[in-house]
RNA sequence: GCGCCCGUAGCUCAGCCCGGAUAGAGCGUCAGACUCCGGAUCUGAAGGUCCCGCGUUCGAAUCGCGGCGGGCGCACCA
């Protein structure tokens, strides 16, 4: 909560223990005692000395606790429970130092390179791409509150399957079961595609993102009755691949290949508008399509056969396949079959070895980099219409060839001294794999920079599934929760969720003001919060069973809890303006308040000030965990503490001056860190709830 | 079969990494809250074999081993 406070206790506890015992001390831990009234920081290291000096820990910390030489910021200790040293205070000094200006944290060498989102663009966002690209952006905040240079990358996969089935959805329409359905369908996608990069007359974005989403369940559920459709399927897919490679296509094939470039591409600009509803943002779309082009595997490839890594198989099922040999690797020890093929008997590269190139890529090791250019959606006026993540530069995407890309940008993106993969825990295997084939390119102190952040999916409960007519077998609904499936169209949409949000949150605004509705953005921020904080309040390896009621609580443990309390805060701070008394402390005032009798900072008021002082390790630990979480909850308490002070702690109506000023300042302490948190969680503030 | 994850209050989850202070929240239920900074709030109550067993330890929700139940992986899909 002071900075420099835990080394400075460390360092007495290392002195003392040397000094009593001649021991050194166990490691030092820095707990929060359970309550006020036991302190503000704990010690339980007589417990460990325990084990040492084979004495009661009691006895101990007895004798540790007048023997250490602390800052004179800590006013008192006292031994408590079984052998915890507590540490007190001085409140009014410490209050007066959280008051001090922060500053800008100092910056870290290299950069952090964040992938998240990644959905493939052939259909509309679901709640578990919302998970993903909501748990990444806020790590992206952390990092860069914790003074890390980042940068956010959405990987576009626009050459694979499901592209393809979606072209073949449009291209063949006839053929699929409910044909009628199908081409209407199709001839809508049609009139975004012929529009681009703009909407239709009188449509909206999302609805290229719904279409797709229904015609893609409808060719799932046509593959399997009719066997054409999947060499369709092959056929279209070649002609992608043929494309990204620069082969000189003709007729069909160059039709198919057109269609599914332009297709990605507008529904690329679907997730990006979904993504921006909730403020998140990207700085460079890296596009498969250029990997092919530009042969990154072909680097990668010559690495892996120059260290041995890859070879060819002559014979067994893999014959005629390039296949990494994984057996005998500790991580993939009692596999049945641990090896994993790159490149097809038809010549083909797996989307592994494709991500194995972007990752050496993204690691700054595979030597060759790829062009750049604006991102090509654009407003009516010409401006670009999506920013990069901080909001200073426009969204970049990669491509092939100088031609129209932009020089300044060259060379600006990857080369990551940090590489974070937010994928979910089901691509687990192919994330070892594709780490285990950079360390076995030559580059192992590259893939120990590579790091997975998995997390759990989103499922759906039967009850969710129910609620939206979706079909379920007996067999499904016996189960705790169901996985979503974009093939068979179960799931629930980013953007109705949101529409759902939005509505419930206006008729909650309506419902308070006299049935006065919101003016434009407040039910948006209150939709948001709730939704940003729903994704990031469960540890990362929990499933979410989604259910619509929790979902759109705005009571409890969610995020308009949160911002409530933020208002709230500064509704304190207009009211006492209002009235002519002073509302926020200046500098000078600020220092004044070291020299407040402590006993105006009475329990109650000091336990908000004391969670308020754990955000800087929480950040850390954030970081250092990939546990988003624990901000959330750390916000929570932030805000139950000051929702409790709220109501016993009367500001305005203090009964004097000095009283007010050190509930004051409290709540100045209160109202910036629930300012820095909520920016950091990406959970907006209205200005009136 | 092998690997990973989950199992804590009626429900949804913290706490487990790093063993220690009466096992904590929210929802739901019940009972309350000032003519005074917004009741999306607050106060209180009821509610727990921390899945089971064995072990380690002065001490286990937490560590180890063995089970049980559930989920997810183990493609020339991504």
């Amino acid at each position: 909560m002071i900075p420099g406070l835990k080394k400075d206790v460390e360092a007495a506890v290392q002195e003392a223990c040397q000094r009593l015992w001649g021991v050194p001390p166990p490691r030092v831990v820095l707990e929060t005692p359970p309550k006020v009234e036991l302190g503000d920081l704990a010690l339980p290291v007589a417990f460990e000395l325990a084990k040492v000096l084979k004495r009661p820990p009691r006895k101990i910390a007895e004798e540790l606790a007048p023997a250490l030489v602390l800052p004179a910021v800590v006013a008192r200790r006292t031994v408590e429970g079984g052998g915890y040293v507590n540490l007190f205070l001085d409140r009014p000094r410490a209050l007066a130092r959280m008051l001090g200006p922060s500053g800008p944290p100092p910056a870290v060498p290299g950069k952090t390179v964040v992938e998240h989102t990644n959905i493939n663009p052939n259909k509309a966002a679901h709640i578990g791409h919302l998970r993903n690209a909501v748990l990444g952006d806020v790590l992206v905040h952390v990092f860069r509150r914790l003074g890390r240079k980042v940068e956010v990358q959405n990987y576009l996969d626009d050459t694979g399957v499901q592209v393809a089935d979606v072209v073949v959805g449009i291209l063949r329409a006839e053929e699929l079961i409910d044909p009628h359905r199908a081409s209407a369908l199709a001839a809508e996608i049609r009139t975004y595609l012929d529009s681009f990069p703009h909407d239709p007359p009188g449509a909206e974005t999302r609805g290229l993102g719904d279409a797709c989403w229904d015609l893609y369940a409808l060719v799932g559920r046509s593959y399997a009755q009719d066997q054409g459709l999947e060499d369709a399927r092959r056929e279209t897919l070649r002609a992608v691949e043929g494309a990204a490679l620069g082969e000189t296509l003709h007729g069909a094939e160059a039709e198919a290949a057109a269609l599914a470039g332009k297709l990605a591409e507008a529904v690329v600009r679907c997730h990006l508008k979904t993504m921006e509803r909730i403020g998140v943002g990207y700085d460079l779309l890296p596009r498969e399509s250029d990997i092919l082009a530009l042969h990154f595997w072909s680097r990668a490839f010559e690495r892996l056969k120059a260290a041995g890594a890859t070879h060819l198989e002559t014979h067994g099922k893999n014959a005629g396949c390039w296949v990494m040999r994984l057996e005998g690797a500790k991580e993939f020890e009692g596999m049945e079959d641990a090896d994993k093929v790159l490149v097809r008997s038809n010549g083909t590269v797996t989307y592994t070895g494709k991500d194995v190139a972007y990752q050496l890529w993204k690691l700054g090791v595979l030597g060759i980099d790829f062009e750049y250019e604006p991102a090509p959606y654009v407003t009516p006026f010409g401006d670009p219409e999506f920013v990069s993540s901080e909001g200073d530069a426009p969204l970049y995407r990669t491509r092939k060839d100088p031609t129209g890309a932009d020089p300044a940008v060259r060379g600006r993106f990857g080369g990551g001294t940090t590489v974070i993969n937010v994928i979910d825990v089901r691509q687990s295997y192919p994330q070892k794999v594709v780490k285990e084939a950079v360390r076995r390119a030559g580059y192992p102190e590259a893939a120990d920079r590579s790091v997975h952040f998995a997390y759990e999916m989103v499922a759906l409960t039967p009850a969710a599934a129910d609620a939206m007519g979706v079909p379920l077998t007996d067999e499904d609904r016996a189960r705790p929760f169901v996985e979503m499936s974009g093939r068979r169209g179960l799931g629930v949409k980013a953007d109705d969720l949101l529409d759902r949000l939005v509505e419930k949150a206006r008729e909650q605004v309506m419902a308070r003001s006299g049935g006065e509705p919101p003016e434009p953005g407040r039910a948006e921020a209150i939709a948001v919060g709730a939704l940003r904080a729903y994704m990031t309040r469960f540890s990362r390896n929990k499933v979410i069973a989604f259910d619509f009621d929790e979902a759109l609580a705005f009571e409890g443990d969610t995020g308009p809890y949160l911002q409530y309390a933020s208002v709230r805060a500064a509704n304190i701070f207009r009211k006492l303006e209002a009235q002519g008394l002073t509302g926020r402390l200046d500098e000078a005032e600020a220092a004044s308040v070291a020299d407040l009798d402590p006993a105006l900072l009475d329990d109650g008021l000091w336990d908000v000030v004391r969670t308020c002082g754990r955000t800087q390790e929480t950040l850390e630990k954030v970081a250092e965990t990939l546990e988003v979480s624990l901000l959330v909850r750390h916000a929570l308490a932030v805000g139950a503490a000051f929702h409790h002070l709220y109501h016993t702690h009367p500001i305005l109506q203090a009964e004097d001056e000095a009283t007010r000023r050190a509930r004051r300042a409290a709540l100045q302490v209160v109202a910036a860190t629930l300012e820095e948190v909520l920016g950091v969680l990406g959970v907006p503030v209205p200005d009136r709830m």
